[in-house]
DNA sequence: AAGTGGTCTAGACCACGCC
DNA sequence: GCGTGGTCTAGACCACTTA
């Protein structure tokens, strides 16, 4: 039973525990890689190597000149249903008031293109890919950091002369100008992908490494399964937690066929 | 505008363009790390360097012996929804079948246990932390990998006395089996958490580098706001997509305060 | 046995932040 | 200037897989 771990690896749990026990509190420097050479004798490139470890597991932050911090993670609230369904319980409410981060200033900057329809939006959207799809790209912010990624989709077809492609923010709420089409939509489906960004991704909401993130790609429907909009956001793990509250349906009913 | 980017990013940008070019399919082998350092003229650390880099953003593995081969994400569907609401729309049928992996044999293994409540069980059963819960612990598997965690927890002195201490599988469901001292479950609150996993995790399911979890914490409320159980799932990010769906509530009525 | 990736060394020079 | 982390080299030996 005695696993005979590489350096590298006891360096890396070692610091973990000590990280973990409160030793090194959020934000505090852990030693650096001059002194874990040092201290366990080893080469520097071994310590880097233990550092690589806690840094690709989202527990610290390397940065040139300054020295490696541990990583604070407050979450703020990411709520889908929130557009649709304003009504909350008061459990909610509780959760919400626990969880959310006040006192900072949020800001949106939006940007609208016609695009080519890429594979994901072109399958919820019922679009062969290449065909024009009217985007509003989205980036939140607070307190001047992008917080998260959010490109609304619509088919160019039937959103080209609406408000839509106006850049400013619309009043009431974009979602509810398709209706002015005669596109009302009732029900949405999220699908809620987890891996690693890509870079444009990391670059665009400034991620650290060994931050994963959440693709949420939220699809509306009209009454007759008409997809309306295709939602992409991308929330990075570290400052999200994403909330769902569920009212069940205990009526054993049949899957709808009709 | 030219970055002068280290050589390590560029092999790395290099590879990863290739790859999704398709000039290496999903399950391929890509170059070795002497080919790298023969090929990019540069040391075999730094060829490393560069293949970390992929293996962090989850897009390849290295094998001992083997050689570093493209991974092949493909998504089973883990649906939140699905225990107490049976009914789906036809729409999401169709994502069901789109994104369903047949063919393959589920099991699972269950070990039940009583533990002292950690912070986040304690907070959402109302408990204060070190009191008694029954967990109900479960791996699930398919083809002998293991897939996901499940393990759900109920305040001890509820629970204590019914079925749920049974390890073997509750043929109704657990969820129902606290019904018998009166406590029906009508709502949920579903939390989704995004980061590494921690090594316990790692070793559980068999994680290779690079693959970020969604925790998935589901609460259950009687109708007076009472917490009946608490479900903690460990989702792997290169085997699932969370899907919810959500009819919405169009009538603008104020959070529900009684 | 040959080839793969994994670990490790002992140096070097560079880029960044702070005093 | 000094200390921090970032990049890079040219080797070495080990562990695992395949043939």
């Amino acid at each position: 039973m005695s696993p005979d771990l590489p350096a590298y690896r006891r360096i890396a749990d070692d610091l973990r525990v000590r990280i973990q026990s409160g030793e090194f509190p959020p934000g505090s420097t852990i030693p650096t890689q001059q002194e874990l050479t040092d201290q366990y004798k080893v080469a520097r490139m071994t310590a880097r190597q233990a550092l690589a470890e806690l840094v690709n597991q989202g527990l610290v932050v390397s940065q040139q000149g300054k020295g490696t911090t541990v990583r604070d993670v407050r979450h703020m609230v990411y709520r889908p249903q929130a557009e649709f369904e304003p009504r909350i319980s008061a459990e909610m409410d509780r959760f919400m008031a626990q969880l959310s981060q006040d006192g900072r200033k949020p800001s949106q900057s939006i940007d609208v293109a016609v695009e080519s329809a890429g594979p994901i939006v072109a399958a919820r959207l019922g679009l062969d890919i290449g065909d024009p799809v009217a985007v509003r790209k989205r980036v939140r912010s607070l307190d001047g950091e992008p917080f998260n990624i959010n490109d609304t989709y619509y088919d160019f077809k039937l959103a080209g002369d609406t408000a839509i492609m106006n850049p400013a923010d619309i009043p009431q709420g974009s979602n509810f100008v398709m209706e002015s089409k005669g596109l009302v939509e009732v029900r949405a489906i999220d699908e809620i992908y987890i891996r690693m960004p890509n870079s444009e991704e990391v670059s665009r909401l400034n991620l650290g490494a060994g931050t994963p993130v959440a693709m949420h790609v939220a699809t509306g429907y009209t009454a007759d399964d008409r997809p309306v909009r295709c939602d992409i956001f991308i929330i990075p793990g570290d400052r999200h937690v994403i909330l769902f509250e569920r009212i069940h349906n205990r009526q054993d009913a049949p899957a709808a066929t009709s």
